[in-house]
DNA sequence: AAGCCCGCCAACCGCATGAGT
DNA sequence: TACTCATGCGGTTGGCGGGCT
């Protein structure tokens, strides 16, 4: 049996609002504040409209300091620093930009933005000498990354991250354009673990990247997760991040739990402190496949370089300790391919941005 | 001038979640 | 523990307006 709809569809207003009710709307809301209750609101407001569209309307549109037109080129970037690194999390993405609405994101996302990249994406490729993000890696600076403003039940609380690998192949020229980024194609940090494996037969490469300011999930969604037909596993990674993150001091219980009931673990969607955890013991990454005749389950065990690496890096990690472990921790690590056991080089995985 | 196409964006829809009981 | 319901979210739709033929 469906759920009962949340107002008598045939008893309220619908399409575009007028004047006269956002003036309602408006007054009743600033008089007299929501109340914490949408459903009756509308009645009381006068309005002969569904609780939901009241909510919507003044959350786009009504509601003070609220930023209309042109997004900067600022603006821009974050969107496509965070669309790489957490997805289509669009309330997240909002959250960072003061006055937009996850909405006009979400819009401007689909409309203009993508397009743009695209555009930029057929653009000829930068000159011979263009430095590669070896050389112009940012270091990681613990008072940056806006994401960590957030109290992680924020950022976890919701829905799939629904990235897919062809968005991160398109973030990727506008990222260069702008100098974000190194020129080595083989080291697309966009590139899904898929294609990573196609190129790769060693784990001498690097793709096994992060691209963001560090938040847990973020990590997940970037580096972590395809399935077998190469696309981006996000709803996977985001149940996991629900799971974990709702529970700060309970992630490394949670995480022996999904140890017993899962086979598929991603290892880099775990806050830092889980990951910090082993660095005696190591953890696995396996890229699950749906289909088990099909199946080419992919290892890797990922691993701190040296345990000073992590300790040192904890030590200093007192303003955002979430995401300065993170940093520090994964960008120095041992990636084992079990099924191409040749190369254990201790190696330079991951690529970081900080703004 | 009329008709068509298409991009933009406000609004809607269905679903997941968490709080309350 | 099971259930209901309000809220918040991301995906999608549909109307409007501008440009083109």
């Amino acid at each position: 049996m469906g759920r009962a709809p949340c107002c008598d569809k045939s008893n309220v207003k619908r399409g575009p609002w007028s004047p006269e009710e956002d003036g309602k709307l408006k007054e009743y809301i600033e008089k007299c504040g929501t109340g914490g209750n949408w459903i009756s609101l509308p009645q009381k407001a006068g309005l002969k409209r569904c609780g939901k569209s009241c909510r919507l309307r003044w959350l786009n549109y009504l509601r003070p300091n609220i930023k209309h037109g042109e997004f900067t080129d600022e603006e821009d970037n974050i969107i496509c620093t965070l669309f790489a690194t957490i997805g289509s999390r669009w309330s997240i993405i909002a959250a960072q930009l003061p006055g937009r609405t996850d909405n006009d994101i979400k819009n401007y996302w689909n409309t203009k933005l993508k397009k743009k990249l695209i555009m930029m994406s057929m653009a000829p490729p930068p000159p011979p000498h263009f430095p590669s993000y070896h050389h112009q890696r940012k270091p990681f600076l613990p008072n940056s990354p806006p994401l960590s403003a957030q109290t992680n039940s924020h950022l976890y609380s919701h829905h799939s991250t629904s990235a897919t690998a062809s968005g991160f192949d398109m973030i990727s020229p506008l990222l260069q354009s702008n100098n974000l980024m190194g020129n080595h194609s083989s080291n697309n940090p966009f590139l899904s673990n898929k294609q990573y494996y196609n190129n790769n037969n060693s784990s001498s490469s690097s793709n096994l990247l992060v691209f963001g300011g560090g938040s847990h999930e973020a990590a997940a969604a970037a580096s972590c997760s395809s399935n077998s037909d190469g696309s981006f596993g996000g709803q996977q990674l985001s149940s996991y991040g629900r799971d974990f993150i709702h529970d700060h001091d309970d992630h490394i219980k949670q995480e022996n739990q999904h140890h017993h009931h899962h086979s598929n673990k991603f290892m880099l969607s775990y806050p830092t402190n889980i990951i910090t955890t082993s660095i005696n013991g190591g953890y696995q990454m396996v890229d699950h496949h749906e289909n088990l005749e099909e199946q080419e389950v992919k290892q890797l065990t990922v691993t701190p370089s040296t345990s000073d690496d992590v300790i040192s890096s904890s030590k200093s990690s007192d303003e955002h300790p979430d995401n300065y472990n993170y940093s520090l921790l994964l960008s120095n690590v041992v990636v084992d391919d079990d099924k191409n056991n040749s190369n254990k080089d201790v190696q330079e995985k991951l690529m970081y941005y900080y703004y």
